[in-house]
RNA sequence: GACUCGAUAGCUCAGCUGGUAGAGCAUAACACUUUUAAUGUUAGGGUCCUGGGUUCGAGCCCCAGUCGAGUCACCA
């Protein structure tokens, strides 16, 4: 069904054919200016404006008589558009005007205008319209945001759903939306660029795998039908990166979707974006130095220079060096307990006296993550380092130099949350074919997102890999943090929803199949708003109605036969 | 998964004890030659998310469901 504005919006494209406008005409539109450029380059140089050629969307539509205004809206901003109808219509012909642009052109529309640039009495910098043409009719009304002269917004589209589900509603009426996105790719170029000046190389690996790899999370499964075997979207990169570092090269790096399996909520997607990178002969305090380098950098490439951010009520500084903390440190500041040297047993009581619940299926690394995580984590508001993490935690990860019960891994916490997770990779082939064994054994315990044992990645470190460091950086994590925003749905164009369901309405073909006569349907269908509703009666209750109404209605039809009607049945 | 809140016109939202469904913007018509949330007059526009129940009567009360938001749990 149509609503009332749609069906204007059809009878006017149909209008605009009959009057020789083509509302989706192919050719190029050429344009000379945009928006922001006539904006910023008027006052100081107004010659250079004397005809300009511009495109956009319409956005509103003042009308005053025989003047008009309209905001065009292109990729650059707004701009105000002036209509006379003397200067549109030269001659006595006035339907350009009085129909064309008055009756015809709906906000949405994108049209193509020349005109010269002008000052109104108000003093807004506008483009006095000589001609336009249509370059795509819009047949859905947008909602219609008005802003007034203090800044104050009325009829917000606010409503996150529709905001998601509609993102291009969304950017086209809320223009503050789309600096998100800007910034987000700002991020990502920054970081690359950092990335290639070093001489690192940009890779893409497989994100079908024949095994998950690289992260304890559960994978979504498909299935390879010409190789009949099951393939996973992969849950994380590595250990693709990793067999490149064994193949050779000194830097590599991948901005990666990761696809896993869990739950949704306002900072987990099913599928999001991580960069990793991988660079041989260092360690993990070389990238910590390196990290704090890279977004120190990032940051102040999308925020002016600064290194200070916003983030909720918290100011968050990203200049380096950040702190830096064991784990167990972590865990002594803010429990009083010292985890070193305790077995699984200890550390379940620990966490009972903590009032953290656990259960069998616990081993010792889920155990002091569950502490870190409850007791801990949330305090690191300023960038902070947490570091040398237990061995069990970290099976990808290289044994610490002092102490073999711990790993050389780090992961930097902002405002409470992960940003970044990095190690000196275990590049021992025989101590990691051990730690994937100890993984399998949770398996067996239970654990279902204990790793799979990747033979080719044993078999690819056993050719020998260099001493490496590997950082990975959640980038939908970071560009919250640098737009200030709390859901990472606003931070993905398309974030994931629940299919839209529409309310399936009869059709008149709903009736034709159950064998109904093309002249009957119609008339059942008013009778009966669903088959359903039919089919719950009697065929001879049904029948005895329909002809009722025929006779009602005196419908030029004839009456039914009672075994034309059981037929539908 | 638990709890709380929400779903009414294209958009943002009201809706009295349960008694003909409202406003602003948008739309249509008229007026108006520099407006800017343009203005003035008039008009049209609704399966009140779905399905049951209570009732003479349900947008409102009750039950079940769908979708969304928030909080918590889960989830590196």
């Amino acid at each position: 069904m149509l609503s009332e504005q749609e069906i204007q919006r059809r009878e006017a494209l149909n209008r605009l054919r009959q009057l020789g406008y083509e509302p989706y005409p192919a050719s190029e539109f050429s344009v000379t200016h945009t928006a922001e450029e006539i904006l910023n380059g008027f006052e100081t140089n107004p010659d250079a404006f004397q005809s300009v050629r511009l495109a956009g969307r319409i956005m509103s539509k003042r009308i005053m008589g025989k003047a008009a205004f309209s905001d065009l809206k292109d990729h650059t901003g707004r701009v105000q558009l002036y209509f006379n109808r003397d200067e549109i219509c030269a001659g006595e012909d006035k339907t350009a005007y009085n129909e064309v642009y008055k009756k015809l052109t709906d906000i949405g529309d994108f049209l193509g205008v020349q005109g010269e640039v002008f000052k109104t009495r108000m003093g807004e910098i506008s483009v006095l319209v000589k001609e336009f043409v249509f370059l795509s009719k819009s047949l859905r009304p947008l909602p219609v945001v008005k802003t007034d002269a203090d800044g104050k917004v009325y009829d917000a589209f606010t409503d996150p759903e529709q905001r998601y589900r509609q993102r291009y509603v969304d950017l086209i009426v809320n223009p503050e939306v789309k600096n998100t996105f800007v910034t987000r790719s700002q991020i990502i170029n920054s970081m690359r660029s950092v990335f290639n000046e070093k001489g690192y190389l940009e890779v893409e690996t497989p994100i079908l795998q024949p095994i998950p790899g690289g992260a304890a999370a559960r994978p979504f499964i498909t299935h390879h039908n010409a190789l009949d075997i099951p393939l996973y979207l992969r849950i994380a990169n590595e250990l693709y990166l990793k067999r490149l570092i064994v193949g050779g090269f000194d830097g590599v790096y991948e901005f990666a979707k990761d696809f896993r399996n869990e739950g949704m909520d306002r900072t987990h997607n099913p599928e999001f974006t991580v960069m990793e990178i991988y660079v041989a002969y260092k360690d993990y305090r070389w990238m910590m130095g390196f990290t704090e380098q890279l977004l120190e950098t990032v940051v102040k490439d999308v925020n002016k220079g600064e290194t200070k951010v916003t983030v909720g009520d918290q100011v968050i500084d990203f200049k380096a060096p950040f702190k830096r903390v064991t784990m167990t440190d972590a865990i002594k500041e803010h429990t009083g307990i010292d985890i070193t040297g305790m077995n699984e047993e200890q550390l379940r009581k620990a966490c009972q006296s903590l009032g953290i619940e656990t259960d069998e299926t616990m081993g010792k690394a889920k155990l002091i993550d569950e502490i870190f995580g409850e007791k801990c984590e949330k305090n690191y508001i300023q960038p902070t380092f947490i570091t040398d993490y237990p061995k069990e935690m970290s099976p990808l990860c290289k044994r610490h130099r002092d102490n073999p019960d711990l790993t050389e891994r780090f992961e930097l916490m902002v405002n409470g949350k992960e940003l970044a997770n990095a190690y000196s990779e275990l590049n021992d082939p025989i101590d990691q074919r051990e730690r994937f064994e100890e993984q399998l054994a949770l398996s067996e315990k239970g654990d279902d997102e204990a790793m799979f044992i990747d033979h080719d990645f044993l078999r690819a470190l056993e050719y020998g890999m260099p001493p490496a460091a590997g950082l990975g950086i959640g980038i939908d994590r970071l560009t919250m943090f640098l737009t200030n925003n709390s859901s990472i749905q606003e931070v993905l164009f398309f974030p994931q929803m629940r299919p839209e369901k529409k309310p399936v309405l009869p059709t008149v073909d709903d009736y034709l199949a159950l064998g109904i006569s093309e002249a009957w349907a119609e008339h059942v269908m008013k009778v009966y708003p669903t088959p359903k509703a039919m089919l719950e009666l009697k065929p001879t209750q049904v029948h005895q109605t329909l002809n009722g109404f025929r006779k009602k209605q005196k419908l030029d039809l004839p009456a039914l036969q009672l075994e034309d009607v059981s037929s539908w049945f």
